[in-house]
DNA sequence: CGAATACTTAGAAAACTGGCTAAGTATCTA
DNA sequence: TAGATACTTAGCCAGTTTTCTAAGTATTCG
């Protein structure tokens, strides 16, 4: 899991809304990028942050990008957060 | 409550150390840049961060300045994780 | 094969971040 | 009140991020 990767790719407000648009279902990369007003290259980089921190898998389908949520790594989400408040002896 | 505030201030792995140094109580600001190798004014950087995004609260006490974790944001963050992943109609 | 479609990669500019030093504010103590 | 202590604020600089356009890759279809 890559911490650091996650909180990054978790800062930006575009990137959390593509994770957003993944809740419902997958969806191309063309469909995602129907829901903003930047250029395909820039969405294609934030593809690549949220794919370095794991958070969306990608598959081919044809000529198309397939982009869905990674919800095993939600749990890892979840328990990085609960650790940055929960009492306990410090590990690091 | 700041989204994009604590998304942000969450992003920096020294913020987030900070928040962990906090877990087990309130820390003067002195005695958090001990466990740091940069200025005083770099971390004093970091605590106005998260201050913005209310993660922490403050308390001056003589000449020292206490920091304290806001646990009352810790809700809302896990809110808003769970927000990024849980299935739902999309609300914006 | 050759053109069209769907994305990604490369490279550059502008804006933001995270570090520093120096200077400023608040409080205590002699 | 003067000096020391504990932080914060201001201003600067280097490195990163975010956006764009242009060029490149993969796949389909005529």
């Amino acid at each position: 899991m890559k911490q650091q990767a996650i909180f990054k790719a978790l800062a930006d407000p575009s990137r959390r809304r593509i994770l957003k648009l993944l809740r419902n279902g997958s969806k191309t990369a063309g469909e995602l990028a129907e829901a903003f007003d930047f250029s395909a290259a820039s969405l294609s980089h934030h593809f690549a942050v949220l794919k370095a921190a794991e958070l969306v898998r990608t598959e081919r389908r044809g000529q198309y990008i397939v982009y869905s949520l990674n919800m095993s790594v939600f749990e890892d989400v979840s328990g990085l957060v609960l650790e940055l408040f929960a009492v306990r002896e410090d590990k690091r």
